[in-house]
DNA sequence: TCGTTAATTCGATAAATTCGAATAATCAAA
DNA sequence: TTTGATTATTCGAATTTATCGAATTAACGA
C-alpha cells in the first residue's frame, strides 16, 4: 500500500469540507472518530460496501478531514481536529455538538 | 408558476444541509444572502448556465436554506437564518464567519 | 511460503450534474 | 386583450460521480 495524501488543510475550501461532511456516511465516520478517538476503517464499517467506504475514506482524506496511517495491515484513521479548527474556526465544534439525527 | 415546497427546517438532517452548502456556487449564494439580504436568483448569477442555478436553488430550498417568494416575474430568496439557528446552533454563523476562499 | 486480514483498484451499472433549447408565468405596453 | 419582454423552470442529452462485487495489493503470522 503506498503512502497517502493528505492535503495542507489551509489549501482546502469551505465548499470541499462541507461537500465531504455532507453526507450521511461520511458525516458519521467523523463524528465517531471525535467522538471515540482514532480507529480503523473496518471498525468504522457500516452498511455501505467497502468498496464505497474506501471512497468514502478518500473524500474525507483528500478534504483534510482526516489523517490515515498505515499500522499493519490496517489503516488508522484520525479527525485532523486542531488543524480544522485552525482552518475553520468554530465550524467543527458547532457541526459536531448537533444532535445524531 | 406554481408554489415551491419549503421543509420544515426541523426535519432537516445535519448531512443533507452540508450537502447543499458543500457547492461552491450554493455556498456563495448563502454567503451573499446572508451578507446582502433577500434578492433574486438572476442578480445572484454567476458563472454558470441559468438551468443549473435553477437546480442549485431547488437543492438549498429543500434543505431548509432558502426560503423563495414569488415577486412578478421573480423569486426573491432569503436565507431561513432563525430557522437553521434554532434547528443547528452556531453552525450557520460559523460558516459564515469563515474568511471567503 | 501459505493463509488470513484489511484495504484499494477495477469494471460495470445506476444516479446526479450540467448545459442549451424549449416552455411557463407574470407584467406592462400597445 | 394580445404582444413582447423578463424571469425562472422543465426537458433531453452528454458528462461526471457514486455504488457495488470481484479481483488485486499489502502486511502480518504460523
Amino acid at each position: 500500500m503506498r503512502e497517502l495524501f493528505h492535503p495542507d488543510v489551509q489549501q482546502v475550501s469551505l465548499a470541499s469540507l462541507l461537500y465531504a461532511l455532507g453526507d450521511p456516511v461520511r458525516l458519521e465516520i467523523a463524528r465517531r472518530l471525535a467522538r471515540e478517538g482514532e480507529q480503523s476503517c473496518s471498525s468504522l464499517c457500516c452498511e455501505v460496501a467497502k468498496s464505497t467506504l474506501s471512497h468514502h475514506f478518500k473524500i474525507l482524506r483528500e478534504a483534510g478531514v482526516v489523517f490515515s496511517r498505515k499500522e499493519g495491515t490496517q489503516r488508522i484513521n484520525s479527525l485532523r481536529k486542531a488543524e480544522l479548527d485552525q482552518r475553520f474556526p468554530g465550524v467543527m465544534d458547532a457541526l459536531l455538538a448537533v444532535a445524531d439525527d
